[in-house]
DNA sequence: GCGACAG
DNA sequence: ATCTTGTCGC
């Protein structure tokens, strides 16, 4: 139950089902004053991977520090169970920070997922944090094609039920998924989204976490905790 | 059975 | 996820 690297696809699937009696999604009122962006990063065909959480002021989205943690997986990435693959190495990131975000932003999706348990649930549930994610691609559901302009939005559906929101954070590129972790709800992550979008598609605390990760994995920034 | 499939 | 330069389009 601390080590994912041994389970087989049906254990995980019942781990997800018992996650998602605890998942909470309910909207509430968020008063942020700091945010996270996670990410990981990895060499291809290496089990190594190198996780990292940014904390940035909200609603400047100034880097106020971030936190670095190298880790092995042995966890195949399986569309589905990326949670078992990252989420060992990034809880042990959020560990090490000492100042919690209010709210962590994932690589990846929440709710928006088969069973309801991506990856910033699954972090969120077992972390007791509030979560959202943010994916670049959809994994599961269907969504109608959101207006041009930046700002627009459409509902994520899987059958009658939203499981997350397609939203355009530059006018004319390609939408981004956001969706409900823990502790976060629906409108709730559109409304987090909307103030984290900067000049680029990918919104800050992503983006800034994928940027620090890499230089992570480049030997450019060493383990462990920072303040900037 | 067939196609889809976060990072 | 990662490897990479130029190039098309607004």
């Amino acid at each position: 139950m601390d080590n994912y690297d041994t389970l087989t696809i049906t254990e995980a699937t019942a781990i997800q089902k018992d996650l998602r009696q605890r998942v909470d999604t309910a909207d509430r009122p968020l008063a942020i004053r700091l945010i996270g962006g996670a990410d990981i990063s990895l060499n291809l065909y290496s089990t190594t991977i190198y996780a990292g959480i940014i904390v940035l002021s909200f609603p400047e989205l100034r880097p106020v520090g971030w936190s670095l943690v190298q880790a092995e997986t042995r966890f195949p990435y399986v569309p589905g169970y990326l949670a078992f693959r990252e989420v060992p190495a990034l809880v042990a990131a959020w560990k090490q920070l000492p100042e919690k975000p209010d709210v962590l932003v994932i690589d990846g999706h929440g709710i928006a997922h088969p069973r309801r348990m991506g990856i910033a649930a699954h972090f969120g549930v077992e972390t007791g944090q509030a979560s959202m994610g943010c994916a670049k691609k959809l994994l599961t559901g269907s969504y109608q094609e959101p207006g041009l302009a930046v700002g627009s939005y459409s509902p994520i559906l899987a059958g009658t039920e939203q499981i997350g929101y397609a939203f355009r954070s530059k006018t004319k590129v390609a939408p981004v998924f956001v969706s409900p972790g823990h502790r976060v709800g629906m409108d709730n992550s559109l409304a987090v989204i909307r103030q984290c979008v900067g000049r680029y598609r990918i919104p800050e605390p992503t983006r800034l976490a994928h940027e620090l990760v890499n230089r992570f994995r480049r030997s450019e920034l060493a383990e462990g905790w920072s303040a900037c």
